[in-house]
DNA sequence: TTTGAATGTTAGCAGCGTAAACATAGTATA
DNA sequence: TATACTATGTTTACGCTGCTAACATTCAAA
């Protein structure tokens, strides 16, 4: 074990990204974050000024991951009409906020002000411009604003979606609107249809 | 000052709501409580179980309030049509997430595991229920399960627009939809007329 | 009147984020 | 190569946190 580890920063990363996985972002100290990184309580204090900070990177991360799966959903085939990409972007939101739901919170912590980091209020601004990409194409010569209306509604309306269908946060919601799980896994092309005609 | 506080318990949730209200949640200790109740630190535990129970408490008086104001919003005019209450329990609910935005994110916090607290899953499930009423008057003869499709994308848009519209939490977004904040205010009507034409 | 339950206080624990002081290693310059 | 500076680690400590245990006071029932 060397004094000087070489590779602290990215490493207290890594690690915050899986404790917050497993532990939530809720339950996660940085003195816990430290030790996984097999390091001092306070060595994380070298390389972030605040616990926040470090949290910020995690959440930027998961920015990042985010885009690159919303542009993944409608690069895999090429062949998807408009409309279709429209659909599989919503699915692949839904399917992140959902396998990545510790993040996810993270991600949308007031906890974490987004303006303290620049670099993390262009991650998410990234994430929302791919949506922005699809709608346009979707409606040629659509206008800014309109435009910007429409990405944020649907946005919105998976945003929404993953926040209430967290079974383990609010059972009797999720039953009292039905099988949520399964709406999403096989009514949710329907259900951003309806939403889409405009 | 009697040794016997006589209200305790009440005047505690109070101190809470108030405190949630100015500091956010996540600022909030249960010392800062018991202070603002001028009562010594440990003397909330003699009618709560866990701080999490207290705040649990809190945020069912949110969902008691949240629900009073739907069903107010569409009380108050008796002559409106089933298309216009819809519109405005959307705007009370938007109105409701704004106004009272750090009960609101409290009511949301995953920190509060609902499941535990049965009153407060009722209390929020009764919420949901004034939508459910509305979409069900609005479309009658709709089958449960529709129905129940159509509350959540409504309730999830409404959610996930608070959420996203807090330019306190991020201002990139925000700029990039568009004064999201003049959208609320001026143009949700269309916002939610678009989005109800299923 | 006595006794037990309810409800308050005080003292103290371990864990937290963070700052200050100190130790060590790597690097640039003489 | 020797020296000084900087970067990066550790140790110690402070005040705050949620919470428990032990003790004090008041109320209510027998």
């Amino acid at each position: 074990m060397k004094y000087h580890h070489g590779n602290l920063k990215e490493e207290l990363i890594t690690s915050a990204c899986k404790i917050c996985e497993t532990d939530g972002h809720e339950n996660m100290s940085l003195r816990s974050i430290a030790k996984e990184a097999n390091v001092s309580q306070t060595a994380p204090y070298r390389h972030f000024k605040t616990k926040e900070s470090l949290l910020a990177e995690v959440s930027k991360l998961g920015f990042d991951e985010l885009t690159h799966r919303l542009n993944q959903s409608v690069a895999v085939n090429k062949k998807l009409s408009s409309a279709d990409k429209f659909l599989e972007m919503g699915l692949a939101y839904i399917e992140f906020g959902r396998e990545k739901r510790m993040i996810y919170d993270l991600m949308h912590s007031p906890s974490i002000k987004k303006g303290d980091f620049p670099a993390l209020l262009n991650a998410a601004a990234g994430a929302f411009d791919v949506l922005v990409t699809i709608v346009m194409e979707l409606h040629p010569g659509i206008d800014a604003e309109r435009c910007n209306q429409i990405c944020m509604k649907h946005w919105a309306m998976m945003h929404g979606l993953i926040g209430l269908l967290d079974i383990k946060i609010d059972p009797k919601i999720e039953s009292k609107a039905g099988d949520a799980m399964s709406l999403v896994k096989k009514d949710l092309r329907s259900f951003l249809v309806e939403s889409n005609n405009f």
